[in-house]
RNA sequence: GGGCGCUUAGCGCAGCUGGUUUAGAGCAUCUGCCCUACAAGCAGAGGGUCGGCGGUUCGAAUCCGUCAGCGCCCA
């Protein structure tokens, strides 16, 4: 075996035996089933610093499952994307000299998919790669065949229920890819931008203005109203007046409203109802029209304004709208209808996809009603049916649900499932699309269905039109616990009714709303259930001076390339190490060397093991002494990782590992029963060293499944298709076992016994004692022979110490290690006074304590107790080091 | 503007239903070692008045208040 681990090949041959053998692979049968949906990444998409994290700890979690004897079942799939999917398709044709709009809704699908066959088995490839034991034969798409169906009968559903309508309302819209948005794909970054003071000449008082701040002056072209405050005493004098927009000549009342906030800006606020939010609700409360001055890709449009007006602004016709924004306030500057301009920071939305400031416009869309799933969704995770790590997420969502508003779920995209909505083509032609009355539109699953409703139902033609948009690509993913597993269309069906609801979902808290809330909410409509018990959300993973990852700052690691240099099971390790739930992520690559050190470890105790020969002989007394001592230590961690897994705290359980495996077990196990070199070492010890090993690997084994995998088939022999993670268990009860030392004397007895070794290792080193030499330690009591082997001392129990010596405490036993020639007198002083003044301030603490009246009556008898025998030891000690003070001077 | 959270060793963290030998591991740092499993290693060491102030208590990193800084979510 090569002294230092190599896991390319190894890696790549235990998957391939993984998939051999269908070892993830699951049906439903008697056991308990443990089930994980893998939140589906965007099928173009590569792998990042993201998914490792993510998918790492999905699969710690399903191989630990898998271990408990859990019939556990990880759904792998991706998720097509919408938007990005779109613009990618797009850039590619564009680069091939094609445009969008050239094409047909069908020839522009057929390149979508092509792009997706191309590209959309890429991430799944690379998951391989990470080690994940995802059962690739339920890979699903959210556009295959099962996923659309659901999505169509769920809208079909929904729309019949009355929860979804068509509206025309303000919706974020993303002038790129000119597409409505939902509320969540809006990203609001704070900007430098400016506060335009314009002057707006007031028709009954020639020679007055009222000064109306704004940050957008290319809007004013839609302006339709001023308003102020009524209870504002500066602006009392324009009641019922009338101003005139500047530079375009329209004349527009004075509204009142207690909407204006009093003192913030001129307290005149100009009502622009097609281009803002607030503006377009004091229009509908007062009956304003709306004026929409740009064109989908938010350009100015001055067809839409009035004839007579036109010639003043034509100019402006076709410009960008920022464009505009410059030009305008130039254009004012020269009428002098500027007052001035200031500095002001505020928050602009911008679309999550294409990164353009978002246009909010006027927009025929389809909404969800959400009160009603708020209603359903709220109670489960405030009452830990649903339990959410870490909990303070609870608030988020109960927030978000509080204020809950109706999600637009219509896209003007054409990749995605399309709208099973359908006009009849004459009534639409007859009445254009936003007046095509609401009681006329049809809903159905399929075309057929559609054309029958138009004719039994509302006497109609059988000539559809299908509605041109596409659903948000949320509305697919909030099914994906119940359309796995075909819950949708066969709610009732034998996988359903077995794998939902589904045991933990691994997600960042980047997507509460977007997407677990609403799988939350579907959950209970078509379920009836929960669709995950447990929520564990993760960090986001930023570079070691806290910037987020991204491709444009090149700060991200490619996984790939770390899997290459470290191992899967290095990097696995490495993310691990760092990730408490919840917390960034501060990823340091030095962590995944970290994990490559450690399964290098691992591989030379294994070499280590597997060189020893075997002899029938007994077991020495310190053999058996190392091996009650491990089997206690491993049954305790044990206990503790399995007590850390179920809190989800798994870099603390994977920290518990790391140690009994370096420390405990390399470092002082082995030590203590290694042969001598070229000895045999004794069959029973031998083979307890075996299940040791055994048990660490499969501990391990969630964190690091390769090299376990590949270590645990070298241990002994075993059959073709056996694994690690369906190893038995039954030959070992952690609580059985440690009922053997009830009170833990046993393990306090070894640790004591270790740092009599370190004391005497401490004194090699203060005085440069080469570690053959042996030494004599004088001790009071009588020590295991392990002392005599691991700190090459020769014990003596009688007669006291001549000549000088050099001291330790452990516990409150002092030994000695007499080295007449090394003893610095003046140095040993030195040390046990340092020593002697820290127990005497100790024993002050503990006085302290034990001397006021109102702690000895008040505190538990426990404590009180533990005070006093804090000071009896100290008192000990305090005595021991005055002794050897006192003889060292004496000498 | 509203809400939530964080601040403990150089770094990233644990400890926080108050009392566990005057605060813990890991990494990094320093010292000494190639002692035939492992230098991707071994043996040791140093390092923090637990963000500031005030309070409750016999006792506070832990509970309460307040201030400061940082971060996240929502408008």
């Amino acid at each position: 075996m090569e002294s230092k681990y190599n896991p390319t090949e190894i890696e790549a041959r235990q998957y391939q035996y993984w998939l051999d053998h269908k070892l993830f692979h699951s049906t439903p049968d008697g056991r308990e089933a443990y089930t994980v949906v893998i939140p589906p990444p965007n099928v173009t998409g590569v792998l990042h610093m993201g998914h490792v994290l993510n998918e790492t700890i999905q699969d710690i979690l399903v191989r630990r499952a898998r271990q408990q004897g859990k019939n556990a079942c990880w759904v792998p799939g991706t998720d097509h994307a919408s938007i990005a999917t779109e613009a990618k398709v797009i850039k590619r044709l564009k680069e091939q000299g094609i445009n969008k709009s050239d094409l047909t809704r069908e020839e522009f699908l057929k390149h979508a998919w092509a792009w997706t066959e191309e590209h959309g088995g890429i991430i799944l490839k690379q998951l391989r790669k990470l080690g994940c034991s995802c059962d690739w034969d339920r890979t699903s798409f959210t556009m295959d065949e099962t996923r659309s169906k659901a999505v169509i009968k769920v809208f079909c559903d929904l729309y019949r229920k009355g929860l979804i309508y068509r509206g025309l309302r303000m919706v974020n819209w993303d002038p790129e890819r000119q597409t409505a948005l939902s509320d969540e794909e809006v990203i609001y970054h704070d900007e430098h931008s400016k506060f335009y003071y314009l002057r707006y000449k007031v028709v009954e008082e020639p020679g007055k203005y009222a000064v109306v701040a704004t940050t957008r002056p290319e809007t004013i072209f839609g302006d339709i109203a001023v308003c102020i405050n009524p209870k504002e005493e500066k602006n009392q004098w324009l009641k019922g007046k009338h101003v005139i927009v500047p530079g375009v000549g329209r004349v527009i009342p004075i509204i009142e409203d207690r909407y204006v906030e009093i003192g913030f800006g001129t307290g005149c606020l100009k009502v622009t109802p097609a281009h803002d939010v607030n503006d377009y609700a004091l229009g509908q409360k007062y009956n304003l029209r709306t004026i929409d001055i740009f064109t989908p890709d938010a350009h100015l449009n001055m067809d839409t304004i009035e004839e007579e007006l036109q010639p003043n602004v034509r100019k402006y016709h076709g410009m960008d709208r920022f464009e505009c924004r410059k030009q305008i306030v130039e254009d004012l500057k020269a009428l002098d209808l500027v007052e001035k301009i200031e500095d002001y920071d505020n928050k602009v939305g911008y679309s999550e996809r294409t990164n353009v400031p978002i246009e909010p416009r006027l927009s025929l869309q389809w909404f969800i009603r959400m009160q009603h799933f708020a209603d359903i969704a709220l109670g489960p995770v405030m009452n830990d049916e649903i339990v959410f790590y870490p909990t303070k997420y609870k608030n988020t969502y109960r927030n978000w649900l509080e204020n809950i508003k109706d999600w637009c779920i219509s896209r003007q995209l054409w990749w995605g499932h399309r709208i099973p909505a359908y006009y009849d083509a004459n009534l639409l032609a007859e009445t254009g699309l936003e007046n095509y009355p609401a009681d006329k539109i049809i809903v159905a699953e399929t075309l057929e269905e559609a054309q029958k409703i138009s004719t039994i139902n509302y006497q109609l033609s059988t000539n559809l039109v299908q509605d041109e948009g596409a659903l948000d690509t949320w509305f697919s993913s909030w099914l994906w616990p119940i359309s796995l597993f075909d819950g949708i269309e066969h709610p009732d069906n034998e996988e359903i009714r077995y794998y939902y609801p589904t045991a933990d979902l691994v997600t960042g808290p980047d997507i509460i709303f977007f997407w677990v809330a609403r799988m939350i909410m579907a959950g209970y409509e078509y379920q009836g259930k929960m669709p995950f018990r447990h929520v564990y959300f993760t960090g986001i993973v930023r570079d070691k001076l806290g910037r987020k990852m991204s491709k444009s700052l090149g700060n991200s690691p490619d996984p790939l390339e770390l899997i290459d240099k470290y191992g899967a099971d290095g990097v696995r390790m490495g993310m691990m190490l760092c990730a408490p739930a919840g917390n960034d992520i501060l990823f340091d690559e030095s962590l995944c060397e970290q994990g490559r050190n450690f399964n290098n470890k691992i591989w030379n105790c294994f070499r280590l093991i597997k060189g020893w020969e075997t002899t029938e002989s007994e077991p020495t007394m310190s053999d058996r002494e190392a091996v009650t001592w491990f089997t206690l230590l491993l049954a305790k961690t044990e206990k503790e990782v399995e007590d850390l897994m179920n809190k989800y705290r798994l870099s603390e359980a994977l920290m518990q590992i790391y140690k009994l495996f370096t420390d405990e077990f390399s470092g002082w196990y082995l030590e203590m029963i290694k042969p001598a070199y070229g000895q045999p070492i004794c069959r029973l010890t031998y083979e307890s060293t075996l299940v040791f090993f055994e048990r660490m690997l499969r501990l391990l084994h969630p964190f690091m499944p390769f090299i376990t995998e590949e270590l645990w088939h070298n241990l002994t022999e075993r059959e073709e298709g056996a694994t690690i993670m369906a190893a038995d268990n039954s030959d070992w009860d952690a609580d059985e076992l440690l009922a053997r030392d009830p009170e833990g004397a046993f393990l306090q007895k070894m640790e004591e016994m270790k740092q009599v070794i370190t004391g005497v290792r401490n004194i090699r080193a203060s005085k440069n004692i080469a570690p053959k030499e042996q030494l004599t330690l004088i001790s009071p009591v009588a020590l295991s022979e392990l002392v005599n082997k691991l700190a090459n001392v020769s014990v003596q129990t009688e007669g006291a110490v001549t000549g000088n010596a050099s001291k330790f405490i452990v516990g409150t036993t002092e030994y000695a290690v007499p080295l007449d020639q090394f003893i610095n007198v003046e140095e040993e002083l030195r040390k046990l006074e340092a020593d002697l003044q820290h127990q005497e301030g100790f024993l002050r603490g503990v006085m302290a304590k034990l001397s006021n009246e109102r702690f000895v009556q008040n505190a538990k008898p426990e404590v009180v107790e533990l005070e006093r025998k804090k000071q009896h030891d100290a008192e000990a000690r305090i005595a021991a080091i005055k002794e050897s003070i006192d003889a060292l001077r004496a000498s």
